[in-house]
DNA sequence: ATAGGGTCTCCAGTAGATGGAAGGTCAAGG
DNA sequence: CCTTGACCTTCCATCTACTGGAGACCCTAT
């Protein structure tokens, strides 16, 4: 399977697959003679499991710690909850800033007239 | 005042201080005969100005925008509150996200054991 | 033979800083 | 006067996770 097809099916851009293997996150794929990169079935699957871990938030760091355990048959799930529940944590929190952030602005910009004289709380607040 | 005493003032590092003016996001400060960058109130008033819009989440591009309303007296708070309302709504679609991903992986992380076993729900649904 | 894709490597750039090296400056204390 | 330590300078590198592009090579079809 070429890069293409193999990004395809990861639904990841060629330069990604690329990326992920430069950075060893994947496995230096084989070659064809003509020095294409040809991909099998298994780091297909591994770059799936990638890009959903991505989804998540995972770091790359954290993508390689799950993929290591995703292939280690003597992983322990407490291993996996552990770093899951990291993640669950820091989008929690980043929930929470966000909320904050979100009330305060929507506060302002409530009371922002929007017309076309200068004075403006959004302004004033900053200032 | 020198600069670690506008960064102090300022509430940020001096390094960070020196960035928004390399990047023209303040002007250039005067130099002592030392060659020292020498802050004035008004510009450490822009600078507390950056640092709050950046803590709204605001981009450079975007504080540079609103600083020039800040100092434009013929400003219309029409036009700040277009910034600030988009950024509301990127916060807001920001949030949508977070939610559906933390619902999301609080169920895996709830559904996994957590013990000494392999076998494991946030894998599974990973791989 | 040629046209069009696909692929290769390598380099640069993104946002918004931050870290560090090498060296100049300043004020206080001995 | 000299040293010490804190501060300042410039410049370059690093971080995250890619993405874009140039120039060259390869493959398949017509």
């Amino acid at each position: 399977m070429n890069i293409s097809s193999a990004a395809m099916a990861a639904g990841l851009s060629v330069k990604t697959v690329r990326y992920y293997a430069d950075i060893g996150l994947v496995k230096a794929p084989a070659r064809s003679t003509a020095g294409y990169r040809t991909y099998d079935d298994v780091t297909v699957r591994k770059l799936v499991f990638i890009r959903r871990s991505r989804a998540f938030g995972f770091t790359i760091e954290e993508c390689r710690e799950l993929l290591g355990l995703y292939q280690d048959q003597t992983r322990t799930s407490a291993e996996v909850k552990r770093i899951a529940s990291k993640r669950l944590e820091e989008i929690e929190e980043k929930q929470r800033e966000l909320q904050s952030l979100r009330d305060e602005l929507a506060h302002l910009v409530t009371s922002c007239r929007g017309d076309h004289r200068p004075d403006c709380p959004i302004i004033d607040y900053l200032g």
